[in-house]
DNA sequence: GTCTCGGTTCCGAACAATGGAACTAGCGGT
DNA sequence: ACCGCTAGTTCCATTGTTCGGAACCGAGAC
């Protein structure tokens, strides 16, 4: 990526729905820039007229904004932000890569991308299963509203026999660290890796899972956790939601 | 303006009412660069998650920018945006430099940059001034919507005693030459250059204008002239308005 | 008066960006 | 099956854009 166009984009990542308008001082503080770099650049959105500047203490940003908005196609589904993403992903993973949601109580898939192998998951589009087991389900039940959660949990316990608390607490780590692995939970010998994909609300309603022989994925866990976390982060984004970068 | 900025932006503004979607091929002939480095620049917005990859046929831009608009500051109103603008209008023109409105069939004034000088424009915000002649007038009429300008053409035909038809062509020159200049028409010895600013809809309620004296605007028209409409588009650009850049 | 805190300008060095050319992949015509 | 066409992608040496430390302003507070 190259690199004032990152940094043009770290500068209106600046902008948060608490702080609408900064000085540019905060900028550069922000994204860690010496004045001056963040001067020139500041300036330059500034001429474009991406940004006002009120007074003479603070910029914030300009109705081409508003204007630019209005030009995203408004028919845009989350299957057509995704399917490039997740293409790559299949590619890079080596593995089938699914797209999923929950509705009526059952996690269904919405979109796979299969990449071809002797040996590999397979899943069509449509496929409802169950929200008891398996990473996918289990993602997209973490990130549920309390009370819908909660009749998740009783259901997930009815039908795997296991406590309640237990589940409740696997969901919990599964919020803290962003993903969630299963080994043969669902189906024997396949293992799922799944992330929660963020709305513009910030809700999360749908998850992006690569799932494939154990065999082939325990090895490389840490390796796809990566990237589908990664691929779950960009397609959060181009949904418009805010997510922050970790390291820069 | 820095380069990089400047072509990530031209990229943006190839993104139109009509074109919501584009191939590479379309950017990187609209902003006339080789393929090589457009690629790169959408590369870069593709990965920041500006910009979504529709099959592998086309870009367009993505949600990102719907959740940027929700930033912009709803409170923000022209006479802030304009101000730094003005000031800076101000200081190269060396002269008074107002914002106008039209409201009740009279020309109003909602912001002024005086520019201290022995001999001056002065005038106060607030201030009503018929609608029959002056350049800054005149600019607002040239663009009122058709009803509204007969009605002005009608009143300011009695009011000055020209012919409708006369009156009608000069507007016609304002909007095509995109600015008006008058010279002690409204006052002796006071000239006037205005220009209008188009709002988000592609409709014209404001204008800004330099006035001072005739004897030291007259020498510098063409300059101030370049001034004034520069000072126009980087308000209607900031307010968000789509207006084409004619050279780069 | 000085101190501070914002914004702005300067300038030589460094390396990011450049773009022409070559390569790949998919499609349609013959 | 082959060829040509189109659209996207990668490569690489060269260069001029960008970098950032330091110095400078200008306004307000003390």
């Amino acid at each position: 990526m190259m690199r004032a166009v990152q940094r043009t984009f770290a500068i209106f990542d600046c902008f948060t729905s608490e702080r609408t308008s900064l000085t540019l001082q905060e900028i550069a503080d922000q994204i860690k820039l010496p004045k001056s770099t963040t001067f020139r650049f500041v300036q330059s959105l500034d001429d474009a007229g991406y940004l006002v500047r009120l007074g003479d203490q603070a910029y914030c940003l300009s109705f081409r904004f508003t204007r630019l908005a209005g030009l995203v196609k408004s028919t845009l589904d989350i299957r057509q932000i995704a399917r490039v993403t997740m293409t790559e992903l299949a590619k890079k993973a080596n593995e089938t890569v699914t797209l999923n949601i929950v509705s009526d109580g059952h996690r269904v898939c919405i979109e796979v991308i299969h990449t071809p192998s002797p040996l590999m998951s397979v899943t069509k589009p449509g496929e409802r299963v169950r929200m008891s087991d398996g990473a996918t389900a289990k993602t997209l039940m973490a990130y549920l509203p309390k009370k819908e959660m909660q009749d998740a949990l009783t259901y997930a316990s009815r039908a795997t026999g296991r406590k309640r608390t237990e589940l409740a607490a696997e969901l919990t780590r599964i919020r803290e660290q962003g993903y969630a692995v299963t080994h043969g939970e669902r189906v024997l010998g396949l293992t799922a890796i799944s992330a929660p994909i963020v709305d513009r609300d910030g809700g999360v309603r749908h998850s992006i899972t690569v799932t494939g022989p154990t065999v082939r994925l325990e090895p490389r866990e840490r390796e796809v956790v990566k990237l589908v976390t990664r691929a779950a982060v960009n397609i959060s984004r181009r949904l418009g939601a805010e997510v922050r970068d970790e390291v820069k």
